[in-house]
DNA sequence: ATAGTTACCACGACAGACGTAGTACGACAG
DNA sequence: CTGTCGTACTACGTCTGTCGTGGTAACTAT
C-alpha cells in the first residue's frame, strides 16, 4: 500500500485538522485514527506533527482548547474547538487548494 | 489576483522544475518564468527556491548541468539535463500526486 | 506479568523555502 | 553618460513545520 510522504502533505495538515473540527469538538488521539481511517491507510500522521499543529493553531487564534479531567481512571483529555477565524482560515485555505491543484496539474505530464 | 503561497506547493517544486526538463534541458531564468506563464502568474517561484532545488536535485542524482560559456557578452549559463532517475523520480512523485490528491479532497468541505 | 491501547508532551535535529544582498553584463531612455 | 531594467545567477543566514526519540501514566486483555 502505498503511503503518502509528509513532504507532500505539508501545508494542508491545518486543512485536514480543522474540517474535523468543523461540526464538533474534537482531540489529538481521535482525530489521528479519524485521519487514517478517511485517508484509508493512505496518510498516517505522526503524534508531534499533529500536536504541535494544535499549539500553533491555538496560537494563531483558530483553535481553541478545553480540558475534561473527569474521565474513567482520572485521564484527562484535551479538546479542540474551531473558532470563526478558524473557519474563515480553513475556507481560504481551501480556496487556495483549489487553486494550487489546478497549477500543479499543468505540470503533471499525461 | 490571488497567488499561491510557498506552504501549499512546498514538495511540488520537484515536479515543476522536472517537468519543464523533460523534454529538453533548459536553465534558471527560462524555468522561472515558464512556471510564471504556465501559471498564469499565480505561483511565481522565488529565485533562491529554484536555484536551491537544482543544486539538491542534482546531488540527488535527477538533474546533470553543463554551462554554456559562449553566450553573447562573455556571459555563462548553467543548463541542466533531467536523467533516467530523474524520469523516474518524476513518474513516482506524480502517481503521489494523485494519492495525496484524492486523500485532501476528502477533507474539502463542500 | 506484560503487551497493547489510550492520551499526551518535551527536546533537539533537519530540510526546504525565504529575505537580503551582491555580482556582472547589455540595452535603452532621458 | 547616467540610471534603470532585464538577464543570469550565487552566498549567507533565518525561519517554520515535520520528525525521531523518548518519556509519562492509566486502563484492558492474555
Amino acid at each position: 500500500m502505498a503511503e503518502i510522504s509528509s513532504d507532500v502533505i505539508r501545508g494542508y495538515n491545518d486543512i485536514i485538522i480543522l474540517f474535523l473540527l468543523l461540526n464538533s469538538p474534537s482531540y489529538g488521539y481521535e482525530i489521528s485514527k479519524q485521519i487514517r481511517t478517511m485517508s484509508e491507510d493512505k496518510y498516517i500522521i505522526k503524534e508531534t506533527t499533529l500536536y504541535s499543529a494544535f499549539t500553533r493553531m491555538e496560537k494563531n487564534g483558530f483553535i481553541e482548547s478545553f480540558v475534561d479531567e473527569d474521565l474513567a481512571g482520572g485521564k484527562k483529555r484535551t479538546y479542540y474547538r474551531i473558532t470563526p477565524a478558524g473557519r474563515e482560515y480553513y475556507r481560504a485555505k481551501c480556496e487556495e487548494w483549489t487553486l494550487t491543484k489546478e497549477v500543479i496539474e499543468k505540470f503533471i505530464a499525461g
